[in-house]
DNA sequence: ATATTTTTTTAGATTTGCCTAAATTTTTAT
DNA sequence: ATAAAAATTTAGGCAAATCTAAAAAAATAT
């Protein structure tokens, strides 16, 4: 099946967004999240449902069925490869990845990536810690949680990391990347920051702003 | 300024038109070259007219301007590096590049393309032989014969060598390299191997595979 | 030189993806 | 339980890029 390239985006949004919350979507929300009219989105989730791609109830709500989240997945895996190559290959900074990406990925051809995941290496995650879908589909699954939901006085691995610009290159300056060593010593209840030590030597105070846009895995 | 795919498009054909017939590109040529109604072109022509891109006089041709021919040149270069890349680097075959390169060109971002104009090494020319336009949308001009059908006695300056996995590599080792330069002594009628003496100094024995795959200016 | 053919443009529609405004349904608050 | 608020859908429109059919201009052929 040929997809515009909106359309693509609109299963990228869903998946997204089911996710991070119930199973069922609203259309506000996909209209947040596009930056659209709540209308524009009634009329596209429409079209995606007569191809067969979502199941929509009207006024309940939106979900992907197995071929949209297919597709969906297979767009990520795009997305997440290209970002490896422009930071592993051609050395773009955290920061740069994601836009490039955003076209990068609606590139239509399926051994354009299978040959480029293999020039790169067969990466398991992308610069940002996320990791990478295979050729079917599957996602290695590794238990992350945030760092601000992480308990005290245990050593954390830091996995991955929020996508949102700017937000990269600030933890780069505090000294927090994929990999990096966390145990976080004091949570101050009056304003839920966090006293952590990186690597086992800096000693760094984090906003649960910044917290909570860090996963971690418990080791 | 952000032109739409089919824009670019647009000024890509009348730009490969205008290389290979008159200055002026009829309505119908661009029809038949991309497949759709005069009707169509003479809308899409009136937009471009009025976007400053193309110059048009009713009823007798379609020219590009400066900044139309600068969009068109910057889209080839971008188009015959990303071939560079998916020849070289992903292992594609000559025939399937151009598809792929379609979609690639169309990438917004500068620094991408010059990104990957590095990583790949600087090329002149694409898979196909066809040189790549540089940043400043200068094409080499220069007037470069291969070193097998160059002329015995004369000094020659190597100008650039085919973008083959090794090889630049076998050349440095023999102390060939882009800017090194070359007198032919003898040419062997046998084989065919010529005899060249390299920046003054080395005498050295070069096979035709190797020699046509070096390209030199006559100087 | 004028009639015919070819080329190009204009006119009017269609599809995609978006919008605003109004109507409808669901949720929340009293 | 019902009124108010919020969410969602419907209705009607717009711009981009295409089309077909008809009109206009240019080229050509006799």
């Amino acid at each position: 099946m040929d997809l515009s390239v909106t359309e693509e985006n609109y299963l990228k949004s869903i998946y997204s967004l089911s996710l991070h919350g119930a199973n069922l979507v609203s259309t506000n929300a996909i209209a947040d999240y596009l930056a659209n009219s709540p209308a524009s989105v009634t009329d596209m989730v429409k079209k995606l449902a007569s191809k067969g791609l979502v199941d929509h109830i009207p006024y309940r709500g939106i979900s992907l069925n197995d071929e949209g989240r297919r597709i969906a997945v297979f767009l990520i895996r795009k997305h997440r490869l290209w970002e490896c190559f422009l930071f592993n290959k051609l050395g773009f900074g955290w920061d740069e990845l994601h836009e490039m990406a955003e076209e990068l990925e609606h590139i239509k051809s399926g051994t354009l990536v299978d040959r480029l995941e293999e020039f790169l290496g067969f990466p398991k995650f992308d610069p940002h810690g996320d990791p990478i879908p295979d050729r079917d589909g599957n996602t290695s699954v590794e238990i992350t949680i945030k760092l601000n939901q992480a308990p005290l006085g245990k050593n954390l691995l830091v996995k991955s990391v929020a996508d949102e610009s700017g937000f990269l290159q600030y933890l780069t300056e505090i000294g927090i990347s994929i990999g990096t060593r966390i145990i976080i010593d004091q949570r101050i209840s009056f304003d839920d920051t966090l006293r952590i030590t990186i690597d086992g030597q800096k000693d760094q105070a984090i906003s649960p702003k910044v917290a909570e846009r860090i996963y971690v895995q418990i080791e």
